[in-house]
DNA sequence: GCCAAGCACTATACCGGTTTAGTGTCAATC
DNA sequence: GATTGACACTAAACCGGTATAGTGCTTGGC
């Protein structure tokens, strides 16, 4: 059966479609009575509007879209970009407005596809993750002109709208809790070198840990569970390995606890570990692993809200989230003395 | 800058819009040359079809849905979904059709979603994942008329297209794992009762246990990591626990293993481990756990071929994949003596 | 030399909405 | 009693494509 349009109900109701859309759209231009009879059909007849001709009309998409571009071998267990997608859609169902996913082999596929995406007006503005310290896809969707919402330091993208954690406070609050339970010697096992969150922690980190006088060093992995357990394994053959380990993923962190108990390394009495990002996963594992907890939900929702309101006309600014808090658990103790 | 359009293409070939759409399409209809100086310039002038307009023309959305309902919290750490998602964005890439992706609260909401989308013309059609026991979706996807095609069981879906896992010949694989080794009471940890994997995993499994002449019983869980650590505990608190666990995914073996070591059983010492579903999250745990691997990405890919299949007016058919294949790790052993 | 056929292209309708300009009716105003 | 204006509505254009009927010109067959 034909699905309904208002030209079927402008017949039924003996009206013309200017009339049915006035009545649907709450326009001023029809009487009471007639709104009341046109949008007693609509219910009737069980009418949606077409996306397609409201789009063609409107000129909006009535789309938003989000690309992603880890190795898929890695996406799957990172609990944190489904958490993200769950806030996005708890703000665009709300506002009917439809999220195209997409995962991309590389940055070149990616800047593609926002190409794609706005050239064809399949969607009307997009969520950028993962900015990069040089990231190519900025200048291009400035050059498109597509509304974009970063997702990272208001700093790092080059005058979009970003929405942020606060990544400074999160390593402040990890080398403080070490140093208070006496490690003097810490570790950071970062993600992508170039990945803005990455120098911000690496920075923030430097200078708590000298501010509160111990040591740290940070080592380059790439939020993978075999970079994860590479980059313990070398920290934990050094002469002088650390006490404690902050990982800046989940992922990271229990897989660092894997390649650590199968060096015959105790957690937590040999070994302290912390991850940046709470999930099932920290919860999961024996020994439980203390994290910088965060709602990555509302974050999706906060980001999605400001791309909604930068569509609306209004300028959202940058938006700051809470500080993450440290959530402590068994992984974390006293050194070995 | 307006975005280019057939009708800025004709004006400068000096030709109508018809014209231009009969050289873009490669129908007849322009000479040779013409539909050269045509495609020149729309290349020239970087345009690309209007999705709406082109939508609203041939009434194709150009897209597919799919919709997840299980809870938020457990969706981040299943790898499983998004393995599944790369492989359905690789077939759609090649035939420029979009993925709406959306997370929904329940089967409701889902189901008022494929209401939306389909009375909107949002989709062409739906990818259906967990299908269960006496699905609510299938016969509202099946009264709508939306294209749909179902992963799992081929009887499950009540007719729709269905993509299906060998889910009796995985179960064998493992109790023939267990049986071998020397195992006589083996358990076996569900997901969803009412879900159809789970149905033919548990059938299975108690006639293949049967055949080899061991003890096996299956206990109901939910997928989660919480449920999987409370069905291990209750199973080895029992006053003859078994000796070998085969949890339906791998966050539930994970979270058991963490279970088990918490009671302090040693495994694979005392208590086997298996997981259906492999990923990253079995391989970087310790000791790494023995997993049913199965192409995850391909099973997406071949789903999404199906539903266009299905688009294009030949009938697919229920697809079978490969059975799983078993990946032997440190979880696994002979029971203690 | 006339008619038919084929070709290259134009004009136009159409998809299903939104929007703007215009029209007829009625009550209020002076 | 004529004028004004508000109101309720209609007619038609428009968004950007696709598809169909039609037109003028060339070519071929007999």
């Amino acid at each position: 059966m034909r699905r309904p349009t208002i030209a079927d109900i402008a017949q039924r109701a003996g009206v013309t479609k200017a009339a049915v859309s006035f009545a649907l759209n709450d326009q001023p231009g029809v009487s009471p009575a007639t709104r009341a009879r046109i949008l007693q059909i609509a219910q009737e007849i069980g009418w949606q509007p077409n996306s397609a001709a409201r789009a063609l009309s409107d000129g909006r998409a009535g789309a938003f879209g989000l690309v992603i571009d880890r190795p898929a071998g890695f996406l799957g267990a990172e609990p944190w970009f489904i958490q993200l997608m769950v806030g996005i859609q708890s703000e665009l169902a709300a506002a009917h407005t439809a999220l195209l996913f997409t995962v991309a082999e590389d940055k070149q596929a990616e800047i593609e596809l926002y190409r794609r995406w706005w050239g064809q007006r399949r969607v009307d503005g997009v969520l950028v993750v993962d900015v990069r310290l040089d990231d190519a896809r900025i200048p291009v969707l400035k050059e498109l002109g597509v509304p974009a919402v970063a997702i990272g330091p208001a700093q790092s993208a080059g005058g979009l709208v970003t929405v942020s954690t606060d990544d400074g406070a999160g390593a402040r609050t990890v080398v403080q809790h070490f140093a208070r339970l006496g490690h003097e010697r810490i570790a950071h096992v970062t993600g992508m070198a170039d990945l803005w969150h990455t120098r911000e922690r690496t920075g923030a980190l430097r200078d708590e840990a000298r501010a509160v006088g111990i040591e740290a060093v940070s080592v380059p992995a790439d939020y993978t569970a075999e970079g994860g357990a590479q980059a313990t394994t070398r920290l934990l053959r050094r002469r002088t390995p650390p006490t404690a380990i902050l990982y800046d993923n989940d992922l990271m962190a229990v897989s660092g606890l894997g390649a650590a108990q199968r060096l015959g390394v105790d957690v937590p009495d040999q070994l302290s570990i912390a991850a940046w990002e709470d999930s099932v996963l920290c919860r999961l594992v024996h020994p439980s692993l203390t994290a910088l907890t965060h709602d990555v939900v509302a974050y999706g929702a906060h980001a999605a809200r400001s791309l909604l309101d930068l569509l609306s006309g209004s300028s959202p600014g940058d938006q700051a989230e809470p500080a993450p808090v440290l959530t402590v658990r068994e992984s974390t103790a006293a050194p070995a003395a």
